[in-house]
DNA sequence: CATTGATATTTAAACGTTTAAATTATTTAT
DNA sequence: ATAAATAATTTAAACGTTTAAATATCAATG
């Protein structure tokens, strides 16, 4: 790699102190330096192509205009989609994106975050791990700015941008309800994240008392999705009381389970009704068009991008905690 | 944020130069420090839990020891994959990645090469945008390491990892004769970046001169995929010759094709046998399993990975140039 | 003509690290 | 006891930038 050329070459060239040169390139309007000098720093500085070397600039400077997102798994269209838009979003306010997989692995993601805090970055985007509180509390211990994504610790005063997920499932399942069904179960995570549970609480509560049984609600591993959902749909149909519907509670359960569902030779929705928590593109393939729960991503992660950049800005603000909307798309999955 | 532990508190605490305190934290074996030295400062250190600054390191050295990987969107899931897995082949290496979507606009690419040699990444892994060969000879005179990955420029000599796209292509048109179809029409990308135009040639070849039509041949405009790829169908059903195959030429043009054909109530395989380049996870959810182009991601990411790691340790080698096959995996929309 | 004031430019320190070279302390050999 | 060798530690410079403070230059003023 060729060595860059710094501000000491157009320094020398220039005939010029170092100082000089940085007073001409760095600030906008030109203070106090005379304009044939100055001119003449810029001429050269563009005839050797010139680029600052931002690494010294945050040295010297303690910002590296970088922030760190951490998601579950970037392969993920859920958190592709996401990174996109705050890749986009930071760009904007001058940032470039570092990121990581923390696979739902709380040991991942401490690493994550020390390497990326000893990388320097300015702040966090995160969408925690179960069992990462700690962590969390780390970092809001040592000021560092960050804000938590998708979900996030109600217990921990931080800042959040979440969708309302008990409200979303609450009405998926009432959804299900008025679609004639009875007998509604639920797939979803064995976590015990908030959103997950704030979903399970939905459903729950959507169907009281009376409506709900235990053996209706199947909680699979995050690491034996496959396996894990097969079995959970063999009890939810195999028992002695049939579901008729069921609530998928992220899109990867619903892709899994639909396609498990297929294998079954069950029809959906003639004999089975199906909400997904979440979008996926394989969707509009399924022969039935699927109702599903659509996160306002777009707003989700822009608004994650601007709290951090104020917070980042202006470290000791009062915490920030957003809770958007999330939207039912009514299909034909659940009649 | 909190200011953070450096080596000159360290060694403040320790009664000893900031040089001694590096001696014992950076290097793997004592080089002449006293143990009991050494286990002092590597007390303190843990106690105050020292964490060192990359940026110093890398000002020092020279190296970010970051690679910039540019793709054309970050969330397309093709480029989400690859992603994820120079992530963990990077992070294996001790790289960090720094990400960008180009949009496939050459001036995007652009931008982003400037913005990420500013942040003084020590090499490249680009899939390249159209018209961005300038771009890739700058890199080049610069002596930048770098990789090109699922694209390249047959007329410039670099390093980059790919599949034989002809090939891939000319099989799966030849499995598509062999199904049966006697007019195969294909829809591809307007571009005239090299895999396209490889993917595009094996189709004619496999065709033949008697065979193949110009007609048969659409070309969409990456900015216009919706529109473009049903006036594409359209025209391909329409003419006096309409076709009874179609091979897409990429998973976004082959998900939004088929949705089309849906509308139109045009079936697979019956009414028409389809082979799709690249998988999507759309395509098990087609009701007819859907025959298509399998490339071998991981092979692809970590070997360009691997490939820019030697390179950046040593500069000047020769350039490699990887060619891996695609698999065709045979289903049911090809007969 | 010295003084003041403004303008232009340079010096020097700082950010946190590494490392060659210099220095100091300690041990060993004579 | 002294010189020589070795070990332990420090000094200082460097990486490329910013910026407060110091200095130099020059013109206008009393």
């Amino acid at each position: 790699m060729k060595k860059r050329v710094s501000l000491k070459d157009i320094a020398k060239e220039a005939g010029v102190s170092i100082a000089t040169v940085s007073y001409v390139l760095s600030k906008q309007q030109n203070t106090g330096v005379s304009p044939e000098v100055s001119e003449k720093i810029r001429k050269i500085a563009r005839k050797l192509n010139y680029r600052p070397n931002q690494i010294a600039k945050s040295l010297q400077s303690g910002r590296s205009h970088t922030i760190g997102l951490i998601v579950a798994d970037i392969s993920n269209p859920f958190f592709a989609q996401i990174a996109r838009i705050i890749e986009d979003e930071a760009k904007k306010h001058g940032y470039t994106v570092i990121f990581g997989s923390s696979d739902e692995k709380a040991s991942k993601s401490e690493d994550l975050i020390r390497f990326l805090l000893n990388r320097q970055v300015d702040g966090f985007i995160i969408a925690p791990t179960e069992g990462s509180e700690n962590q969390i509390e780390f970092l809001k211990e040592q000021n560092t700015p960050f804000v938590l994504i998708d979900r996030y610790f109600p217990a921990l005063e931080t800042n959040y941008v979440a969708v309302d997920n008990y409200k979303a499932a609450y009405e998926a399942t009432k959804r299900l309800m008025f679609g004639g069904s009875n007998n509604i179960g639920m797939i979803a995570y064995t976590a015990q994240l908030h959103h997950m549970r704030e979903r399970i609480r939905g459903y729950k509560d959507a169907l009281g008392q009376d409506k709900y049984d235990e053996l209706m609600l199947q909680e699979v591993e995050f690491s034996q999705i496959k396996s894990g959902v097969a079995r959970a749909i063999d009890q939810l149909v195999g028992g002695k009381k049939p579901v008729d519907a069921i609530f998928f509670a992220t899109n990867t359960l619903g892709i899994t389970g639909l396609k498990y569902l297929d294998k079954l030779g069950i029809n959906v929705p003639e004999d089975m009704a199906v909400i997904v928590f979440d979008e996926s593109e394989a969707f509009d393939f399924f022969y039935c068009p699927l109702t599903y729960v659509k996160q306002p991503l777009s707003d989700l992660a822009k608004k994650a991008v601007t709290i951090l950049v104020e917070e980042i800005a202006e470290p000791s603000r009062k915490v920030v905690k957003i809770s958007f909307e999330a939207e039912l798309v009514i299909q034909q999955s659940c009649t």
